[in-house]
DNA sequence: CTGAAAGCGCTTACAG
DNA sequence: CTGAAAGCGCTTACAG
């Protein structure tokens, strides 16, 4: 390896810095740090000489000498290979580079794979990084409660189960479902069944709470219910089940998009015409759900916001905030399109 | 922020170690290193006060005190928001990490801000990272060149035009687009038009070399170009050009199946019946070329076998391989479906 | 508001 | 094959 690649020779050091400037090491690393007690002569002096030497500072020394990494990982905690091609994780990624922009942080990508999440814990409580994002949880995993024990400050994106009391940031399903139900209602809906997420993951209950919650407000009963496992193909068959358990239904709201087209196409090879017969709605708003046949009236999420949101509270924890908010829960909207 | 979280108090240090093992750091130091001249008897004393004590050697003391800094950047050179949600990216993340997996570097993800180049560099010649991958280059993009200049080892995915000399590896884009163009031949095509990728691209430049191959090849003219720039609304505005010119065309290469989708509109559009009239063969084998109508016959490559290719050529580079060959070009296959 | 000095946890010649 | 010592480039009390 080159001198230059092991980052020797190259560029100014700090004592540099401080000869240029006229000032101590000490000084140039107040004002690196926005320190306050840093006179202002000193610090346009410190200033000028950085610039004029371009110098930038060896983070492996800050991080050595006790200060932060400016380091945060991104953790996919679930089978990296099927996530990194989802859309949710690209929405949220897109939202955490967005937020992070400016404030010279990297993202450090970590994927635990099942055979070393002992590595990936070791790694993130190793001071190595000065927090993490954790998102895409299936069931109770316990490497939130992990990571959080071990003093580690984090944000899920999503209502983590398995832990109680970490932060996280998560898209308004209760209510989105809610809205969601009530417009199946509001269309003359008198048969409304459900197709609910897996049952281990809080976005699933969530959203059936919500459906739940709308039907009972209309003395309606909500027995119409059905899982799925996030495919398509499981939200054909769980079409099919329920409409063989009452062929009346005439409105159903499906906890995600992906689950829904599965719906249309067991909707359509049952006979029946959507919306004439029965009103579909959706949840998530992909950009399929807009070409879906006909186009899905759904809840959309903003995936992009949960990623900056999460990672504003990350950071915001990191400069020491006070009296942030444990969890914080992103609103969702009714897109209305053809098929409710 | 906590003691833990600044990965201070939390396991053992080298120092530990040696104790425990009977040995001194040095030792200790050159176990971890995985370095030649250790007796068997301290090596396993190390490993056993390794295990015993869950050491994990801090990263930054490492880097600082002159080796390698373990982490590796994957650069997107291009506006971030965009690029995350290609499939191609996603492709390309997932080979990465497929090939990372049990060789303890982290994969730090940076994105060019068109404002920021000059921090970018800074960061990634300042000795944070031991080399880096870089990809969705466009045009003449100075940045492999910067990079290498500054003798940052780097792979770059897609063969760059603005640096000569810098390893990189590339679908074979040539003989792709060679054995499209020949498909559309052997079917009998006697007028073939091409769409072709931006001037500015490699990737568009050797797929309309391949496929000028294969008409000269055959004594035919290839006068019928038309460009477009990878979206689905310059595909169909290239078809209509390309009619309008010569209305007798009854084959088309398009240079990507994202074109290629609005290729198949402006045929429609136009009474052309695919692939009775006009034959069509795209590139790249995206989901949606399976699910276009008609199918689309495609040119495949392997995007997670690229990113894959270029990881290993990376850490091959790290470790100090020789006679390592500058740039490799991954096989593409002809997947026939009904559109040629 | 500022500087001298110790120390962060490793690696690496150097000497043996 | 092994150990003692210097040094990587910063930050941080401490003293002023």
């Amino acid at each position: 390896m080159t001198e230059a690649a092991r980052g020797r020779r190259l560029g100014a050091r700090i004592e540099e810095v401080a000869r240029q400037a006229g000032v101590s090491k000490s000084t140039v690393s107040r004002v690196i740090n926005g320190e306050q007690y840093v006179s202002s002569r000193a610090r346009e002096a410190v200033l000028a000489a950085i610039v004029s030497l371009g110098y930038s500072p060896n983070q492996a020394a800050r991080t050595l000498a006790g200060s932060r990494t400016n380091c945060i990982a991104l953790v996919v905690s679930e089978q990296g290979s099927r996530v990194l091609s989802d859309p949710f994780f690209a929405g949220v990624l897109r939202g955490v580079h967005a937020e992070l922009a400016g404030h010279r942080v990297q993202l450090v990508l970590m994927m635990s794979q099942q055979d070393d999440e002992q590595d990936l814990v070791g790694y993130l409580c190793g001071g190595h990084v000065d927090g993490a994002l954790v998102i895409s949880l299936h069931g109770q995993d316990p490497l939130p409660q992990t990571l959080a024990d071990a003093g580690l400050p984090i944000v899920v994106g999503g209502r983590p189960l398995g832990a109680s009391g970490v932060p996280y940031v998560d898209a308004d399903n209760f209510n989105g479902a809610l809205e969601a139900a009530r417009h199946l209602v509001t269309k003359g809906r008198k048969r409304i069944a459900t197709i609910a997420g897996s049952k281990d993951m809080a976005v699933g209950m969530d959203r059936l709470s919500g459906w739940r919650r709308a039907l009972s407000e209309f003395g309606m009963e909500s027995d119409l219910v059905a899982y799925g496992d996030f495919t398509p193909e499981s939200g054909a068959a769980a079409m099919t089940e329920l409409l063989a358990r009452d062929p009346s239904i005439d409105g159903v709201f499906v906890a995600a998009d992906i689950m829904a087209l599965g719906a249309l196409q067991s909707l359509h090879a049952n006979g029946r015409r959507v919306p004439e017969d029965v009103a579909v709605v959706g949840f998530d708003d992909l950009a399929l759900a807009s070409t879906a046949v006909p186009p899905l009236t759904t809840v959309k999420q903003d995936v992009e916001q949960l990623g900056r949101t999460m990672t504003w509270r990350l950071l915001a924890e990191l400069a020491g905030e006070e009296g942030l908010p444990p969890s914080l829960l992103l609103p969702t909207s009714l897109v209305v399109r053809a098929s409710a």
